[in-house]
DNA sequence: CTATATGCAAATAGTTTGCCTGTTA
DNA sequence: TAACAGGCAAACTATTTGCATATAG
């Protein structure tokens, strides 16, 4: 796949609209937010995040982004167990993984792997999503 | 492994002692509570459920107990994004998949599968735990 | 008897809602 | 200009905490 055609390279408001999501300057400020530092920030972290570009943006607009985007399939909203909601831009199939100190690691996951793990329900089921979830002790690299 | 193996047929006082969690009367009636129906109550239907054997039972303390059975790995915390904790008695390795209607079903995962998944990661990774949780419509049998 | 658990009520965190105003197509 | 989105404050839900009393080892 060439530069030219990945999602950054598009102007976000067409983004937006070719998912369904009617382009307001806060959608697209929280977007591009997550679209930057690809990590995993809670609503609260992208609120504190976005306040810089968008003064005036209000917390519950933030929810209401996130949930748009989520909705539209433009980002992913990830669960861990006693942790506020994270949300992800990474559109490519992967899993996450949780780390003890908090940090929140993409994980690449295969094609064989995800229809190995759709393959464990009875042909009858229809899946819409299906997550994985690492918990446990990564490495420091820092 | 023969029945009178199974955790079911122990005194349950004796199973929590062996998990390290000092049996009190609360504690084993919410354990109780979650072996005999197999599913995946919030800690609100656990409250709800075992009010009829320990009336004078707080809702801060169903919380406590299911903490504890957690921490001491007699039962499993369950997370779906826009969902209270569910919590589950099954302790053999499996996926969750929650169902449109807000069914969560057990789905049983062979170790090869979950093998293949801890391989997704550097050895240098250290999994304490793999959560995999599906998501879409399953068939009606009732 | 000493440590630990319970029960209650109040506090907190995360998220959602209602309502009026502003913006987009 | 009609439909939809934002801002603000208040509501709500799930969960946690503090503290006095009760219970287990």
């Amino acid at each position: 796949m060439a530069e030219s055609d990945t999602i950054d390279s598009k102007p976000l408001a067409k983004v937006l609209n070719e998912h369904g999501v009617r382009p307001t300057s806060q959608r697209e400020t929280v977007y591009e937010s997550l679209l930057q530092k690809r990590d995993h920030p809670t609503a609260d972290e992208v609120f504190a995040r976005v306040r810089e570009k968008a003064p005036t943006i209000s917390l519950a607009t933030v929810y209401n982004c996130l949930d748009v985007l989520v909705q539209n399939k433009l980002v992913r909203a990830v669960n861990f167990e006693r942790a506020p909601t994270q949300y992800c831009a990474n559109l490519a199939p992967h899993a996450h993984f949780h780390d003890e100190a908090g940090r929140t690691l993409d994980i690449e996951m295969p094609t064989g792997v995800i229809d190995q793990l759709r393959d464990l329900l009875p042909s009858d089921f229809d899946v819409k999503h299906i997550e994985v979830n690492f918990h446990g002790r990564a490495p420091h690299n820092d």
